[in-house]
DNA sequence: CAATCTTTGTGCACGCGTTCACAAAGACAT
DNA sequence: ATGTCTTTGTGAACGCGTGCACAAAGATTG
């Protein structure tokens, strides 16, 4: 029986291990002293234990550029994801396949989610109609959200939303890209443009709060 | 001269105001006691120092599905990103306009790197090629890098990484959805999947600690 | 110019998550 | 069966970020 020590995952992690342990003591105790965890049992529960056992149909909302890369990416039905319909507003686009799936139209909307039980809804319509076709979905019965789109959605209370914000990820790293060139420039003796009027310093003493990891 | 106070901001960010002013003292005293701040001066401020005042040349290497719905997205120059290059190893690829810009050769990788100085690089090829792109793009100078293929990507220090994993925020949506039908269930008086062998709660005494919000 | 009023900037305390450290549990050898 | 050795599961302490509360600052008014 392969096994696995809370050690070995979390030097592959990158983590404490006792913080490995405590956290999969929350799902039960799987592990047997001595020995380790069961790699196969292991797995198994925490696949149950994330909803990755079920599968769970998803609509994709905006077939464009973005909608149609998502239709044809491969990755989501490896992990339990099944692309119930694609839909967009363009007439032109209704019945045209996409990823060898017909796109329908959002007219079809309200029917799909009812029919096929769909929970969780992607949007990636342009911003000024995502609020629209994030009611719509709401409505309709979806209670999770992918949203694409570079806008707030506001939604009724018990429906998540997640949103991926491209330009934010690269803001991120450019932020911290400016503060390497500041290091350097201060390691040369030449007063950098971001600390050139040092005020004080964030908790951790390097990175300001207001910035994520 | 227009000014906001931090509990207007805070209010509209959904955050606490003393957090807000705390956040904002990291960057220097830009504010007005009894007034507030000025909007214009605060905003070049939060700007300066999160580096949105220069302009950031990037790579997209990988053209297709996804890294030509990237090279199409607008919301890039507006955040003060420029597109550098395109880069593919097909060479039916090369030359081929996408988002009205050449792709170049993988051949053409080293030198578009360093005549453009560029220090983003984003990598949209399939995962088997991503940590050799990411290995050549390092030893071209590339200092911070964003990952779609879904590899973890092993990096010199000093070098920055972050992995976007579409399939993960799925998976995030419909853990909470599964959590939803379980309490949903256990409100009717029938015993949730999930939480059928119960054992302990998290710290919060809800989501385990192991789940990103 | 003094009094008043508003809002900042921040010391301090609380709470939560992380980490330490160890007793308990179980495997395995003798 | 007993002892030893490894690794889990978790109580307790620590550290850090968040929120409270207020003194200081500056604008504004009479
Ligand atoms: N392309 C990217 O890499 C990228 C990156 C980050 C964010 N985004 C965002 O994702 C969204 C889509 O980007 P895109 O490049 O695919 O745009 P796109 O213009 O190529 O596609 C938008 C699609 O949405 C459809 N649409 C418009 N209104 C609709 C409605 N009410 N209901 C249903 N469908 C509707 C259009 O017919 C079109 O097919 C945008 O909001 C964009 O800002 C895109
Ligand atoms: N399409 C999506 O919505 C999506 C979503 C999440 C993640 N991803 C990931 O993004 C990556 C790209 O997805 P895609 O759908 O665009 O795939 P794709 O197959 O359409 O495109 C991959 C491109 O990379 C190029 N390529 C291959 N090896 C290369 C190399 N060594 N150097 C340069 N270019 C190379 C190929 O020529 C091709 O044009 C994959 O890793 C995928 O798992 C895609």
């Amino acid at each position: 029986m392969p096994t696995v020590s809370s050690e070995e995952l979390a030097a592959a992690a990158g983590v404490n291990s006792a913080k490995l342990r405590k956290d999969f003591s929350y799902l039960g105790s799987y592990g047997t002293r001595g020995v380790g965890y069961d790699v196969e049992y292991l797995v198994y529960q925490i696949s149950r234990e994330l909803g990755l056992t079920q599968d769970w149909p998803v609509v994709i909302v905006g077939i464009g550029n973005l909608g149609a890369a998502l239709a044809n990416y491969g990755g989501f039905a490896s992990r339990g994801f099944r692309v119930a319909a694609l839909i967009d507003a363009d007439p032109a686009m209704a019945g045209k396949p996409v990823a060898g799936m017909p796109v329908q139209h959002t007219d079809e909307l309200e029917k799909i989610i009812e029919d096929n039980g769909v929970s969780i809804g992607v949007i990636a319509t342009p911003a000024g109609a995502a609020q629209q076709v994030c009611e719509r979905l709401v409505a309709a019965g979806v209670t999770s959200i992918l949203n694409f789109a570079p806008t707030v959605l506001s939604v009724p209370d018990g429906v998540d939303v997640r949103k991926v914000d491209l330009s934010i990820e690269l803001q991120i790293l450019a932020f911290h890209e400016q503060r390497k060139a500041g290091e350097e420039a201060a390691a040369d003796g030449v007063v950098p443009p971001v600390a050139a009027k040092p005020h004080r310093k964030g908790p951790d003493g390097d990175v300001p709060a207001v910035m994520p990891a």
